[in-house]
DNA sequence: GGTTCTTTACTCGGATATCGGCTGTCCGAGTGTCCTCGG
DNA sequence: CCGAGGACACTCGGACAGCCGATATCCGAGTAAAGAACC
């Protein structure tokens, strides 16, 4: 897995912690954990296409938190960075089989394909029950000196 | 994901209709779905590191099942193919962060990484609990001519 | 006819090229801010 | 003093290289079988 989409996760979590109306800008979210800016701006980007952060140019511009925090899942950021797709790709190699019906979708047909997606959709139910909101309150819940320690950070 | 790993899965399936003590080549695998015989035949290997597969050299040799079909999980097949890797890899970032300390294991600590994990593990519990016994068992009350088919093409 | 040895052909196994996507970087378009200047 | 205009500096946004792992391939080591030769 990419792993922009651990950096994402993050400085969603970091912009939870400011005023909903104050932008931070790429830089100030990179220097927090000593990433390469620009390389970080390109997982922003990502996120503000998915409608996840709203974005703004010029002075004073910057990112924020475009939803609501228990409206942003982590499989919501997950698919803005890495992409929609299954982990397990079923490439239908039963049509090239004996007995193989090239009218068929053996996605939908195929007992493995079937097997591989249950687990995947396994994976999503998980990561669409956690909230950006959940993690912020179990991380002030187990280090309270986070909230205040993170704002500092990424506000002059 | 690799694609091996549908390759490896399909495979272990159609060896599953095969006479135990018959070993099966590797270009007779590929031929079964058209696929590359030099590249089925690494991630054969692979299974036999594993333990899942069988090899023999020479003529009359081939791969076969090392196990009964009830003990191959879907999860042992994908580790033997993609490693055991997870596929959300926690880089502690936060140890770069203020506040970061370099003793503590992040993997364990962070929020967002156990969420990761949970669901990571969730996904593995799913392919651990079908064996390759059970999909076998689904085809053939879904198709029952799969075996004999099967069988017919792979065994001279 | 039986046994042993040799040859042979066949299979796996690992070492070797090639390609695509993630990683990392750069510069231009757009925009709000601040200063200056005029009324 | 107030307002308008312009220059400026700052930020995002997309376009451009580099590198690592997956993809695909090939040839050699080992082996079991088959056949020939000998007893």
């Amino acid at each position: 897995m990419n792993e922009g989409v651990e950096w994402a996760l993050h400085s969603c979590l970091n912009l939870s912690w400011v005023e909903p109306d104050r932008a931070v800008t790429a830089a100030k979210l990179a220097a927090f954990y000593n990433l390469p800016t620009a390389y970080l701006n390109k997982q922003l980007q990502a996120l503000a296409r998915a409608g996840i952060l709203s974005s703004t140019s010029g002075p004073k511009g910057g990112f924020r938190l475009a939803r609501a925090l228990d409206a942003i899942t982590l499989l919501d950021v997950v698919i803005a960075i890495e992409g929609a797709d299954e982990a397990f790709r079923c490439t239908e190699i039963l049509k090239d089989g004996p007995g193989g019906d090239p009218t068929v979708d053996y996605r939908e047909t195929c007992v493995l394909s079937q097997a591989m997606r249950s687990a995947d959709l396994a994976w999503r139910r998980e990561l669409a029950a956690r909230t950006i909101a959940d993690i912020r309150a179990t991380v002030e819940a187990r280090f309270p000196g986070t909230p205040e320690r993170t704002r500092d950070a990424l506000v002059p």
